[in-house]
DNA sequence: AATCGGAGTCGAAGCGCTTCGACAGCCTAT
DNA sequence: ATAGGCTGTCGAAGCGCTTCGACTCCGATT
């Protein structure tokens, strides 16, 4: 392994030139830059990250806890996760992958040990037990998700508030006057996971100043959960003309079953996602629906937190606003069966 | 921050003593041992990782390389990537997240740094670029999938080779003789990962030795490139009763048309899917399937892994025996229509 | 001509930990 | 009784890097 020291030998300087023409801390005749340059070249060295964490008290790696369940929202949680490995090698930086597994040690362990200069957290419920933790520490920390009480907090995620009045905007404006949700699944919403609670917030809302009724059942994923959730719905609300849908793993199975029932969409039933695009533009009818922009999330938080690193920082929430893409599900609600 | 040295002090040892406890290299009187422990638990101690790493050159940290592409088998990767995240805090590793996107640098920058103590490669192609650099290297390493030349390398993957044939030998023992392979996206095939290529070569050894005719067609996820697919395949082989899918998301799209044809699952056509567990469970039929175990593969690689850096490693290919679950959608072959 | 200041370089002092050799006790085998 | 071997502890020497102060030139300022 090349250090530091052989490299100065190499080039004919010291070692402290060497570290001050990596770090540009100092200036350097460009004659022995390029000398130094070229020896670390020639050499293939790279500076030891152990002794340089050490040295300079800083690991140039942000640690990332995403949430250890698997079953939910995932092609979500990965794009994210590698949107945030992306954006951060290019301002320099490592990402350390934690799981939820161990809670809230994890913070103490990282914050800690130096291991990371800073953490994303995914996945924060709304009341969640490492708020405290985060902030007693002066580890910069940036959350994907909102809690209820961000107070010197740095939060970025979809205003899913604003995302659940868009939607129900959008099928009230084709004349829908009774609108089914179809949820994330119930352990979501015992949970207290935010963008849940805050998209029903925002379609409830929006609903109820429009005068539009609105009927909302959490749901797992799979075709048999989707099948029994339809049925209750329509049971209770046969003149149900309009579905927004919050799951991915629920989509697919909902067109299938109306598509049986033959209720054609967009001619009887609109439907209108939240999901990612790609889900909506691959799904049976081209769905309209509300992006999740699980890539801007992933790199905002990473320019969030290398802004605070750099002493730049705010503790600011991000809200990105939400989009409504029209694509094939949707359409004029059909005329009002007579009462 | 708390350093050992204070430890030290507050418990009334030397340094060397604490780090005795921590480390269990020595042998420590328990007295001594409860009063440092107490010490290190009233002071809120965290070793720091960077000093720890320069002094003895391990820093604990498993590399995990993960494809760029989140086109494809997402939620494979993401359950690989947990899986491996788990089992190495079990092992008192953590895990830093690399992204294909750099490359074969990163196998140096990580070899070169000592950022990590090893590395675990995900979506190794049949001739991939990092092959020669992790043989050069001493750092230990373990790929999940196989490449052509597997010498001198530890290699984890499902034996996807005895997946094809068992999903052959499942249709053709229920009398299926005309059977299509719905595969991967075509760029899959064209960047030679060794997953795709082996299963395809699994049927077919299988399928000739069993006189079964295959039918191989790539395909696009998604419904549109699913219904173009199925219908140039019946054109070909209007025959065909035994379909074997190995495309998370062509198998949704490929039950709802067939249904939409009228060919009923399992009675007129059968299916069989090459796909994680809760896909099978949770699409529209429950599908006959073998799963693709990703916990098993990330856990098992960090084993090996461990067991490298323990010493006591070898280099293994490890391949999992599949399993062929029986569900719904499968079962005997439509009396032969009349020639 | 004397002074000042910036540019460029060096040496040395750590950063917080591990680990090696040394040593003081004590027990056991001769 | 004495040598030998354990056990438990300590001190000191690094690990490879960053960074601070100090020093040397050299051109610009008065």
């Amino acid at each position: 392994m090349v250090t530091l020291a052989e490299v100065a030998q190499h080039a004919g300087v010291s070692a402290s030139t060497v570290s001050y023409v990596l770090s540009g801390k100092r200036s350097i005749s460009s004659t022995t830059r390029t000398r130094v340059e070229e020896s670390i070249r020639e050499l293939g060295y790279h500076p030891n990250a152990g002794a340089r964490a050490l040295a300079s008290s800083r690991s140039n790696i942000i640690a990332l806890m995403v949430p250890l369940r698997t079953d939910m929202y995932v092609p979500v949680m990965m794009e994210i996760a590698i949107a945030v490995a992306t954006a951060a090698r290019a301002h320099g930086y490592d990402v350390l992958l934690l799981t939820g597994e161990e809670g809230p040690d994890a913070v103490r362990r990282v914050a800690g040990s130096g291991l990371a200069d800073a953490m994303i957290l995914m996945d924060v419920e709304l009341d969640d037990e490492r708020l405290p933790l985060l902030r007693g520490t002066d580890q910069p920390s940036v959350l994907i998700g909102l809690p209820a009480d961000t107070a010197g907090l740095t939060c970025v995620d979809l205003d899913f508030r604003a995302t659940g009045a868009l939607c129900v905007e959008h099928l009230a404006l084709l004349g829908h006057r009774d609108i089914a949700v179809i949820g994330e699944a119930a352990a979501v919403y015992e949970r207290h996971t935010g963008f849940a609670e805050r998209t029903l917030d925002g379609l409830r809302s929006r609903a109820s100043e429009l005068g539009v009724r609105l009927l909302h059942r959490p749901c797992e994923g799979g075709y048999d959960a989707m099948a029994a959730t339809l049925a209750r719905v329509l049971d209770e609300r046969p003149g149900t003309t309009g579905f927004v849908v919050q799951n991915e793993s629920a989509v697919e199975p909902l067109l299938a079953l109306l598509r049986q029932q033959g209720r054609a969409v967009p001619e009887d039933v609109s439907v209108v996602a939240v999901c990612p695009e790609q889900v909506a533009v691959q799904a049976s009818v081209r769905l309209t629906s509300v992006a999740i922009p699980a890539q801007e999330m992933g790199r905002s938080a990473v320019e969030q937190l290398v802004a605070k690193l750099d002493g730049r920082g705010s503790d600011d929430v991000v809200l990105i606003a939400p989009e409504l893409t029209v694509r094939a599900s949707t359409g004029p609600a059909p005329a009002a069966t007579p009462a």
